[in-house]
DNA sequence: GTATAAAAGACAAAAACGGTCCTGAAGGTA
DNA sequence: TACCTTCAGGACCGTTTTTGTCTTTTATAC
């Protein structure tokens, strides 16, 4: 339960490769995806998804590539995995507004329980940036 | 990401419902999945699990049907979680027992924060039993 | 213009999810 | 013994998600 998927798995590998890289240093996606040991179109997706969400900046034509669109110092793991996974949610009825209870428009009984463990979850990914992964190598 | 399926879900109910029981009082699948609203053969499924697991007893025969095993106090969100979903597990990398690194023989750079995750989410489900949701309920 | 590189979308195999159905085994009851 | 009840176990099946690939388009540099 509760498994990161592959693209999950890729995307860290990816970021981390750019993070590995000088400040700035443009990287061609066929670079990283080797690096990262990683199919480069399932990497490529991937980076879509990170430059939607203003991890990456994307430059297009000769000399372009993927720079981080910030220090490394201020992007979470956080971040990166939602972007690909979407956002963590261990119950349905978080989205639902409340409104979960078969027999009625109150909570269930088990919302609390998915709030806290999907607190749990954000908080601890939130305190890793990938520039701390990056240092430990 | 880390959601919850449908099977944990009906897990849930499905207990619940016996935990509204009078203690010892043996229910049919029949009758909680009704309760429950839950298909019949499917809860029939999750109940195998439970069975397997120690926290429900199964009887056959006329008269049969399902208890708790324990005191609802002593059996965890958790355990009827695992019991359908299996062990709580947010990376692959936390089986294969500090190898996951791609070169070599090491832990990986997020493991420990894999770790974190999980730590953090069964001490989440371990701190609530069905007998305290039931309560809520 | 032309080469380069990412963006976007269509497509597809494989696995997981969400069930159903059927047979068998175990336990009562007459 | 025969029969009924109830769970156990396995086969099966449609749908969705995962894990990609491939092709076309768009932006950019030279």
């Amino acid at each position: 339960m509760m498994e990161l998927t592959r693209k999950g798995e890729y995307a860290i590998r990816g970021i981390l490769y750019l993070a590995s890289q000088p400040l700035g240093k443009v990287s061609l996606i066929s670079e990283i995806a080797e690096a990262a040991e990683v199919p480069q179109t399932f990497l490529a997706k991937i980076f879509q998804s990170f430059a939607k969400m203003g991890i990456v900046n994307s430059y297009r034509g000769t000399g372009g590539g993927f720079t981080l669109a910030r220090h490394p110092g201020k992007i979470t793991l956080r971040e990166v995995v939602e972007a690909v996974e979407g956002p963590i949610i261990p119950n349905r009825c978080l989205i639902e507004g409340g409104g979960c209870d078969r027999r009625g428009n109150l909570p269930c009984c088990v919302h609390e329980v998915w709030k806290d463990v999907q607190a749990g979850v954000v908080r601890v990914l939130d305190g890793v940036t990938i520039e701390q992964l990056a240092q430990k190598g």
